[in-house]
DNA sequence: GCCCCTCGAGTTCT
DNA sequence: CTCGAGGGGC
């Protein structure tokens, strides 16, 4: 199923599930089984938890339990409590403004734009001034009696000032109600949770949860001293008859004009109402305020999950009216998920080029900041006895770092007892060689030096970017010679011929010509990336430097003995010995040999490019950089080489010892923590001005 | 011997 | 980007 059949599929079962709900309930004639109706409610439970984005306070799951609580009574309201339909994405945000534009027949409009609160409905009735009642939205037509949790909340008042009744636009106003979202700050959250961890109590899972389960709370003081927040949004007047109705029209005079002087209205009640809160009169501008409410969103100290976009005026509120669902004149934009709930259908293997064999979650997609997520790393096996992931659990998703999603954790609350832990393997999945787990170590290798994952794993490196960069050789590529038997290691590359390769599929003479010059200019690549192309356990690309400095070719850095190599700057003992290891070893003399048969090596290597300082004494000279996020006019690697290129350092991690974070677009981690540690931080725009004052640039090969 | 820093390796999706 | 682990300063 598509998304849209997905979303189709739960408004479907929300609706059959109501109407069998009736038809078993009040009129006692049901037209399914049981079993028939559970199974209904399964697949709905299942979709919605695939799917937290579309999850909706009045599905029918959400109503099972805890919803309508038998401890408080059940009041009803006086208006249906309605919530607004949600959208996912700008282009619904543009039909909405489409439809509204058309339904208004070309007259101007005024949208509102809030925010929308990622916490707890509740309604609260005020009569002559004083508080009468707190309600939840329950089922939206009647709910949960809780006015003495909501006399608790310090933000709303017991009692109002003497003129209250003034502050409406029109007169006679006695009683009124006023809606709005409970909530808990993100501070106050924090503050709770440290409190409850020293008393050993259970951590609180989240804010939203935690004001839920607060409003439902017996013990009052226990309310108050959760300390609940709360934002109001909504305003009308009741009658003062026994029957509570919603008594005005606009035409009458008897209600507010727009959004605006509602919202005004609630905040000289001394009602709070959130500080966010604009007007946009077309479409750019109600897609720039979202945009702006997007961004501060890690800012605010609550959570927000969207905005509320409502049309002003009260009287084309009116005229749209409403479909049974939701009204017609108002649209919760949700951001993108930034959590989400899946199925961990199946966990494969995978075998890495140094043998490491990683378990990969398969997952039932599911949208996630943005992207549809399927896969997800799950690292080693001591990381799945930790978390307890089994096939079959419904399982958290989040985004590392914004970009690779990572099981968090699994909900135990949905096992059925078919869910299975994934042992260790004792087989590579692959080869079938026994697996090995050195002692100490936590990843599980195939024992086999030439196992076909390896061996593939092992071309992909040699071929990659920083090793020999071989144009024309992809992984597809690579896979499809091994299979054919055409190749065994990287040497047996530089033998193919270009009548073979031409007449395999998908091949032609320029692919073939593309990859013969790919290899060609692979024996013209820097030593130090020849030396990484053999991917010698341990040595990446700053290690490969080091040793390209102090071994002038080949058959220096065979013989070089662990002493020696243990001597060299940031190598050790257990580097030395791994890289002395490599060249004594069957499979690395072995490859040694072929490529040296294969003119691979060169008498003379072409030695590290040494750091060209323009001026010797520039901005750059003898500083540490580090480079985060996305640049416009480079790549990071670019910039990189040009600090490097002024005599400047550049590391990976940000520390103590950084002197310059470059901060491009969408920086992470690193730039937070560069502004914890107070590091002075460089946009690109300021970056590119100071290497044009240092005297760089671009030379075109980096 | 401890702690901080850096490096290597594996990682997703468009 | 994050994690684990090696290297080396203190």
């Amino acid at each position: 199923m598509d998304r849209d059949q997905v979303r189709d599929r739960i408004t479907f079962l929300r609706e059959e599930i109501d109407r069998h709900n009736r038809l078993y309930y009040r009129q006692t004639t049901p037209e399914i089984s049981d079993q028939e109706f559970d199974a209904l409610l399964q697949e709905l439970q299942d979709l919605e938890a695939a799917h937290p984005e579309w999850a909706d306070d009045s599905s029918p799951t959400a109503r099972v339990g805890s919803d309508s609580d038998e401890r408080f009574p059940s009041v009803a309201h006086s208006v249906p409590m309605l919530s607004l339909q949600n959208s996912y994405d700008s282009a619904e945000v543009a039909a909405f403004d489409q439809r509204v534009r058309k339904d208004m027949g070309g007259h101007e409009v005024l949208y509102t734009v809030e925010p929308k609160m990622d916490g707890v409905a509740l309604a609260v009735r005020y009569r002559q001034g004083r508080l009468t009642l707190g309600l939840t939205r329950g089922d939206g037509t009647k709910g949960d009696d809780i006015t003495a949790n909501a006399r608790t909340l310090a933000e709303i008042p017991d009692s109002l000032p003497p003129d209250w009744a003034s502050f409406f636009p029109w007169s006679g106003v006695t009683a009124f109600e006023a809606r709005g979202e409970v909530y808990l700050k993100l501070s106050q959250f924090a503050e709770l949770n440290k409190q409850r961890e020293a008393e050993g109590q259970e951590l609180l899972a989240n804010p939203r949860n935690a004001t839920a389960g607060t409003l439902k709370t017996l013990d009052t003081a226990e309310v108050a001293r959760r300390g609940l927040s709360v934002f109001f949004y909504q305003l009308f007047a009741l009658d003062d008859t026994g029957q509570e109705r919603h008594p005005g029209h606009v035409s009458e005079g008897r209600d507010f004009p727009d959004h605006q002087s509602e919202m005004a209205t609630l905040d000289a009640l001394g009602l709070p109402v959130n500080p966010f809160f604009r007007t946009a009169k077309d479409l750019p501008e109600l897609q720039a305020h979202l945009e702006d409410l997007a961004g501060m969103r890690d800012t605010l100290d609550y959570q927000i999950d969207g905005a509320v976009i409502k049309v002003d005026s009260r009287l084309w509120q009116e005229r749209l009216g409403s479909t049974a669902k939701a009204p017609r004149w108002g649209l919760a934009f949700k951001f993108p998920a930034e959590e989400a709930v899946t199925l961990l259908k199946e966990i494969t293997l995978q075998v890495g080029r140094t043998g490491v064999i990683t378990p990969v979650a398969e997952l039932e997609p599911v949208r996630l900041a943005g992207t549809t997520v399927s896969r997800a790393t799950l690292h080693n096996w001591d990381e799945l006895q930790r978390k307890d992931i089994r096939v079959g659990d419904q399982v958290v998703v989040v985004k590392g770092g914004d970009i690779i999603p990572k099981v968090l954790r699994v909900l135990p609350e949905y096992r059925d007892g078919t869910q299975l832990s994934f042992p260790a393997p004792d087989q590579c999945p692959v080869c079938g060689t026994a697996t090995v787990q050195q002692e100490g170590e936590v990843a599980l290798r195939c024992g086999n030096p030439v196992c076909p994952a390896v061996v593939a794993g092992q071309l992909r490196h040699f071929a990659s970017r920083n090793a020999c960069d071989i144009d024309g050789l992809g992984g597809r590529s690579i896979d499809l010679f091994l299979e054919l038997g055409l190749i065994e290691g990287p040497a047996d590359l530089f033998a193919l011929k270009s009548e073979v390769l031409s007449a395999l599929p998908g091949w032609g003479e320029k692919s073939a010509e593309r990859l013969r010059a790919g290899l060609q200019a692979a024996r013209q690549r820097p030593w130090q990336a020849k030396i990484f192309a053999l991917g010698i356990p341990q040595v990446g690309v700053s290690t490969a430097l080091t040793l390209a400095r102090q071994f002038p070719d080949i058959h220096a850095l065979m013989e070089a003995a662990p002493e020696d190599l243990a001597l060299l700057d940031d190598i050790g003992p257990v580097v030395g010995e791994q890289v002395a290891t490599f060249f004594q070893g069957e499979a690395g003399r072995q490859l040694v040999q072929a490529l040296l048969a294969a003119d691979f090596f060169l008498e003379t290597e072409q030695l590290p490019t040494a750091p060209i300082s323009v001026s010797g004494d520039n901005w750059f000279a003898g500083k540490t950089f580090v480079v985060t996020g996305t640049l416009e006019a480079m790549t990071r690697d670019e910039a990189k080489a040009a600090v490097t290129s002024l005599g400047g350092k550049v590391t990976g991690s940000v520390s103590k010892k950084t002197d310059v974070l470059v901060a491009g677009e969408k920086a992470g981690s690193k730039l937070t923590k560069a502004t914890d540690l107070g590091i002075p931080v460089l946009e690109e725009e300021a970056f590119l001005e100071k290497l044009a004052e240092a005297g760089w640039q671009d030379t075109g090969n980096v």
